[in-house]
DNA sequence: CTAAAACCTGACGCTAGCGTCAGAGGCAAG
DNA sequence: CTTGCCTCTGACGCTAGCGTCAGGTTTTAG
């Protein structure tokens, strides 16, 4: 029988969290200022993170190559922070989700194009 | 029998230009700027364009979709204006194919993501 | 105790693909 | 000839996600 204590969770400081990232210290301060990402204070001011935060600063890296801006998923943050979501925040999930597919459908495009260079440079260089 | 009488083709302006490709006059000056296309002038100076010239912007454009700078896309230029092409730009392109189909993969975890979380917030509002 | 490493708050810099404004000339129609 | 639209050359502005330096405090290792 395991019996939980509410172990009070180890936090991590800015350093941790970016090298478990893999992004840079900076990059998780501007997090922060752009409502991202909160952080508990030490006495001294020291940002302190749950461990959480690490697979939260990939997620918002995810985010970003997908296109979407910082402002955008901080208004989108609550949809999986909280389990509570309003018909608009739907309708901006399902909105970036068509816009991302539309991406794709473009690479896909830009690729096919290159490669049909590719294979006429090979064949005839 | 046909005859090719080098027929003097009709050379267009850079409003057709734009208007034909979908961007702005502003766009294609700069493409002219990054030494993607060059124009010839009229006697007072108007730039005149060939009509692919129009196909050959949209191609830019795909091209910057794709994530590659104005730089790149002149370096590769003689990869398909003419047949021409030596080992490093073909290098070059397999290159820039890799990173395409990386960011495709990239976009499509996040899609596969974003997805899940409609799922959840759908069933679960 | 001390030196190194990590952290803090500003605040300016950078890139890339344009947008936009200013001021001046070109071109077909009426 | 003039009205109105198109084009020209600079040149500064903008956005977004950080990089980077400055100058100072804090934490950690020995």
């Amino acid at each position: 029988m395991t019996v939980t204590v509410a172990a009070a969770e180890r936090l991590i400081r800015i350093g941790e969290v970016a090298r478990g990232a893999g992004v840079s210290v900076r990059a998780v301060r501007y997090y922060e200022q752009q409502g991202l990402l909160i952080a508990e204070r030490s006495p001294s001011g020291q940002r302190l993170y749950r461990q959480d935060a690490i697979p939260l600063v990939r997620f918002f890296q995810q985010m970003f190559a997908a296109g979407l801006t910082s402002r955008r998923i901080a208004e989108l943050l609550p949809c999986w922070d909280s389990g509570h979501t309003d018909a608009e925040q739907r309708a901006m999930l399902r909105a970036e989700r068509e816009r991302i597919q539309a991406k794709i459908d473009d690479l896909q495009a830009a690729l096919d194009h290159l490669d049909e260079v590719i294979a006429v440079t090979d064949t005839h260089p």
